[in-house]
DNA sequence: CGCAATATTGAGGATACTCAATGAAGGTGG
DNA sequence: CCACCTTCATTGAGTATCCTCAATATTGCG
């Protein structure tokens, strides 16, 4: 493999769906000179809530999750950045929520301000930026409905079908068959973005085994035989009668 | 009252925080000439899930709900929109949500593509409308918290508390002695965005009010005597022992 | 004044939580 | 290379919080 300075944004498979995604060639080679990249192993914390946060930047590989807790313990994750996805926030120099890889991570990173002169200079970037946040909003807006409304089941549900989406999306893979996927968080990770407890979390996965909805591979593998009936079982029933 | 036609952005009471603040008096101007104003009375629907969405605007006085719903009956709010606050979306031409005036609303709305170009043209608007969009997705991730974490007590005062502290800002008045809220929500509107059932809001509420961490005044009035007591009740210990 | 909508309160029940024990997997060192 | 330990996952029993269903107040409005 390529020793990460030497990627060309070009070669990058988040090309197409980053916060660089509307760039031309010139505007690549002006983030290239400015860009570095950053890799965590897995558990490693990215940030830490209230801690100084000196770079933004993408998530190239692996996956993290973004948390917030209560002085009491509680924990509540308020986002899975997958690659593509954003990491801090121009104008603030400490994030709220605690980042931590939950696979290897390799993030693409800019100094913050060096970013924020980006977002002045060049429309695809802030434009794109724009339109990535409000993306996110409407994902942390569908999220409350899950936390709300949903039963354990329905959450389980939803969280694969989320994953099992975006994955498709980016590959391009059509969703024939079973759909194998990778989903590298802990039974306690899926507690935290669920509002469930570990073990409503592993009841419900057994349960969802146990009637073939899913099957368990090896560790942190999860195959779905059917999307359709996956999709059926998150309560949003996107098939018309 | 004047006739809303009449009303000079100078002179609006949103100014200083809505998607118009940074801009200066040429470039309000500019705003004047294609905003324009709609009222809709309490109850009124102002956009369904899925429909056109031809303008998009600023809450100028009243408080809405954005709700999502599932087929089942389902619903939950995932915005409480307050005066300042911005409804729609550029670069789209419908919503995912529901939107419904709680109480008598006024908009100042600009039709969508006129905006998209404001957007393009200047950075005062584009710039704030992106630091607002950054904020309702942290305000979304704050409620996550609220929605997956917190019991039905500290949801209402979670609730009352964010509400004060909107009010409390807006009208620069210290928060000294009793607050008097208005919160023209019914029980219903409340229980779909805390996440809970009618009921259980209604017995949290008498429960506080027993206990004299608030009082009921007139309907859709709340007495806050204690600000610090309630936030007390919200779950996260912001006095640092 | 009376009806419709909203709110309160009670009784019983279900879903998810707590506490606890056991099992499986992965890494370390003898 | 295997025993041991730590971490993670599963499963069970009992419980608590919140939901459901239902009856009764209260409010606002025509």
């Amino acid at each position: 493999m390529l020793p990460h300075g030497d990627l060309h944004c070009s070669d990058c498979h988040i090309r197409h769906r980053a916060v660089c995604s509307r760039c031309d060639e010139a505007e690549l080679q002006r983030l290239e000179d400015v860009k570095f990249y950053r890799r965590y192993e897995a558990g490693q914390r990215i940030v830490w809530a209230g801690d100084e946060l000196s770079f933004v930047g993408s998530v190239v590989s692996g996956i993290a999750t973004m948390s917030q807790s209560m002085e009491d313990g509680r924990v509540q994750m308020v986002g899975l950045l997958l690659p593509s996805d954003f990491i801090g926030r121009p104008g603030r120099s400490t994030t709220p929520y605690d980042i931590v890889a939950a696979s290897d991570v390799t993030l693409c990173c800019f100094r913050r301000a060096p970013f924020e002169q980006l977002l002045e200079d060049m429309p695809h970037v802030s434009g794109r930026f724009l339109e990535m946040t409000l993306d996110e909003l409407d994902a942390a807006r569908e999220w409350m409905m899950v936390l709300g409304r949903k039963t354990a089941r329905e959450r389980i549900a939803s969280l694969l079908v989320s994953v099992a989406r975006r994955e498709a999306n980016f590959s391009l893979v059509p969703i024939t068959g079973d759909l194998r996927l990778h989903l590298p968080l802990t039974r306690e990770a899926m507690s935290e973005y669920l509002g469930l407890t570990i073990e409503t979390v592993s009841r419900q996965i057994s349960q969802l085994s146990r009637e073939g909805v899913i099957a368990l591979d090896e560790k942190r593998r999860i195959i779905i035989p059917d999307l359709i009936r996956l999709e059926e079982e998150t309560g949003e029933n996107l098939v018309p009668a």
